[in-house]
DNA sequence: AAGTGTTGTGCAACTAGTTGCATAAAGCGT
DNA sequence: ACGCTTTATGCAACTAGTTGCACAACACTT
């Protein structure tokens, strides 16, 4: 329920193509709601259908000539909407943690270099949020939109700081007698 | 591509039926992989089939008439499989990150009622944690089985003082000048 | 001009998860 | 014996996301 939601944001943000969205959910939205470009097609087809987007006029309009989007009132009016209206949190599901559990009972063999691989993908993540922090958000630059878009990247900091912080633990404990 | 496992896991922890599963998915498992009794029964109906699971044996096991699953060597080896081979980690998908970033185009109206409801689920959820940490990992309790499920219970909790933390800032954040 | 790579759009089939409802047995009060 | 609630199992239809592949235009090379 939320992709179509995704996608009016990163219109509002910028009017694009489908690839240039693509693109973009690769970066900066896809960090916390990734898509790939046949989702984005597809719903860009359903939310012209519905008259919250329209493709900007351009002539020859046909397979493999780029068309842009951008959001009608409609559009704006819809994600407004959903954005206030109230959402429950929906339960967690991570594998690594139910493998560990699995792990209580079949044994850790083979586990831990998977531990390793992932501790090691969390810090790239978490240097690369920090780089997106130092360049786009210096001191000083805080307008209303920049200070929330600051605390969603906040977010995935500390998200990544806690993973690596508790794969470390996790590989010591699981390496001690 | 997990529910099958989580549900192998759970049985080797104690042989259950449908119910029974469905209750402790409850809690405990599904605590980090949640799972309707339908999809559970489901499940239980495709491991019987594929040889991973045996309902033991009771006499007239009919609709309506509890019937209990053990798992068989051939679950026990693929759960084995499953836990020791690589996976990626899977990208995050956060609805309330979601809505913030969208926040930034059409406004905060109406949010912050859903940030102070949030943050009472993540407190409860905190607590509730913590009281299963008091109850179930005294110190001294330190067998390998112990420290992995402890590990497991570890992350439940760091996480949700993560959100309670973050959620706590972002409200000021937002109620600021 | 013909072949190759890149950009851009899109369909179809599949997999996983959710929602809504149906059914059966057993226990319990009256 | 009768309904009422609880325990227990399960099907069917739907929604969301993933995977695999195809096709069109254009730019660049030879």
């Amino acid at each position: 329920m939320s992709l179509p939601h995704a996608i009016l944001t990163a219109l509002l943000e910028k009017p694009s193509s489908g690839l240039e969205l693509t693109r973009r959910f690769d970066k900066s939205i896809g960090y916390f709601w990734s898509a790939t470009h046949q989702q984005i097609y597809r719903e860009l087809g359903k939310l012209e259908r519905e008259g919250a987007i329209r493709a900007l006029p351009r002539q020859g309009a046909t397979r493999g000539q780029k068309k842009e989007y951008e959001v009608l009132p409609a559009g704006r009016a819809e994600l407004a909407r959903w954005t206030a209206a109230s959402q429950d949190p929906k339960p967690m599901r991570d594998t690594l943690l139910l493998r560990l559990r699995a792990a209580a009972v079949v044994g850790t063999d083979g586990i831990q270099a998977d531990l390793h691989r992932h501790l090691d993908l969390h810090r790239r993540q978490l240097a690369e949020y920090e780089e997106i922090e130092r360049r786009d958000f210096p001191p000083g630059k805080d307008a209303v939109e920049d200070r929330l878009r600051h605390v969603v990247l906040r977010a995935g900091i500390d998200l990544e700081t806690f993973w690596t912080r508790w794969l470390t633990r996790t590989i010591e404990e699981l390496e001690a007698p």
